[in-house]
DNA sequence: ATTTCTATGTGCGGTATCGAACAGACGGTA
DNA sequence: TACCGTCTGTTCGATACCGCACATAGAAAT
């Protein structure tokens, strides 16, 4: 049930190669005068596997830019234990938007689902340049409607698709964050994500490793043939990825409509 | 499967008080000289029950702001035609965050759920008072955060809770929003609504009924005891509630933090 | 009153997932 | 090498929901 934060310290996956903020898209395709005038205040930070970002209700204080090979899950914890996943959000996204958005809390948790690093901004800061710099707001307005589209499509998936769609849906998603085809993942661990059993995972996984699409051993997950995986996965994917494309484009359309 | 929208004429549910655009809670909670300046600009449309506010991917025109009584449920069409809602707004809120969120379109669909009146405002104008005036951000974009909440929290019972739960919850936040106890709507409607079968739907309410918390006939519920509703509803309602009524409040907490 | 249509209630077999119990397998540690 | 904890695979009965078929009951129309 508790996510086991056993902090696999990063061996072999870690390339040494010095992180830039520009590995995070979000900062990426930020305009160059408001990403340079950032720059400075930007921290990197170690996101150890099973780190707790925020908690349900508790006030944030910094925003995260995850870089690639990381990625946050953000859950719903039930009374009863039971978890669900709402998003994940990794090298394309940012985690903590109630900050600007003006709630400053939310009722889910993020926890790192998977090791890397990220960049920090201080709440405060952060706060300051949204309400003043208009095309980092744009930016991360539609970030954040991307993300809500994420949410959508996890609700609608939820009520009509099977568990073994979901994985496949859950593993692209995954994929797309990372710098490889490898994902240090317990059955378990995405049974809490997905809010099923254990069992339900492991019998999903099965046929897709009997169809040759994925390598499963012991918290280690190879996909084999991506194409493979899109073809049983259901269309909600791509539903998403298209919002993600469609809105996080470096030159923002018609951002003048917005009069000076 | 297609929403019959059979548009019954208001007969006696329709007072012949005129509207106010202070029906509307967000339109309410507004500070006084934004609203001033927002007013002229308002116009008052009907909402007939079926009629589609916005299509899936096709850009938005005005955003509205539902009256009592009003409810628009937003719902995602899946490709063999079953559907999903994601959340529904009434007085409390308004439909077309997309507008000023930047993406324009959304791959959902928003349509009348309960028949009403709302006031809409142009995009253009929308857009405009958006990047020009804090306050107005600000409780809009925290209206777009408790609009998450409900979203997530729809995402999440989806995946956890029986139908019977999910119809106790569909039937307190259609309740919220309406001016009484009594609300026009099939089973059909409602499973299309829910994402489940017509006859789960059936069973479900007949178990209400037969508990003596609602009276159910041909198209009508009569909600007979609120607090009986609440006993049988999973967490996700108040979940949902508590983050409305937190993030929607005239004195927003800490609105100077944005340094003028 | 009769017809027609729509909404609701019911029954039945099929399937996906659950909950629980347990066996095997791999990897790290002693 | 032997042990032990964790991860994975499998089984079994229970349950919730699905898909379908059909019966019944109101409401509206003729």
């Amino acid at each position: 049930m508790t996510i086991s934060a056993h902090t696999t310290a990063p061996k072999k996956t870690a390339p040494n190669k010095t992180p830039s903020p520009c590995d995070n898209k979000l900062l990426n395709i930020l305009p160059k005068e408001v990403f340079d005038r950032m720059k400075p205040n930007l921290e990197l930070v170690s996101m150890p596997l099973g780190k707790v970002i925020y908690e349900s209700g508790v006030e944030l204080e910094n925003i995260y830019f995850p870089l690639p090979g990381c990625i946050v899950s953000m859950l719903y914890v039930l009374n009863d234990g039971s978890s669900a996943e709402i998003a994940v959000v990794g090298k394309e996204g940012m985690v903590g938007i109630a900050l600007f958005m003006g709630g400053d809390t939310t009722p889910s948790r993020a926890i790192v689902q998977s090791a890397g690093q990220a960049y920090i901004l201080k709440s405060s800061y952060m706060k300051d340049e949204f309400s003043r710099h208009t095309q980092l707001q744009t930016l991360f307005l539609r970030y954040t409607q991307a993300l809500i589209t994420q949410m959508t499509q996890t609700a609608v998936c939820n009520r009509h698709h099977t568990v073994q769609q979901q994985l496949c849906r859950w593993l692209l998603l995954s994929l797309d964050r990372l710098p490889n085809n490898e994902l240090t993942m317990t059955q378990e661990l995405i049974a809490n994500m997905l809010g099923v059993r254990r069992e339900g995972v492991t019998e999903a996984a099965c046929k897709l490793q009997a169809q040759g699409l994925i390598r499963y051993s012991r918290g280690h997950i190879t996909i084999l043939d991506r194409p493979g995986l899109e073809k049983n996965v259901c269309e909600c994917y791509a539903v998403v990825k298209k919002e993600y494309d469609r809105l996080l484009v470096e030159k923002i359309p018609s951002m003048q409509s917005a009069r000076k």
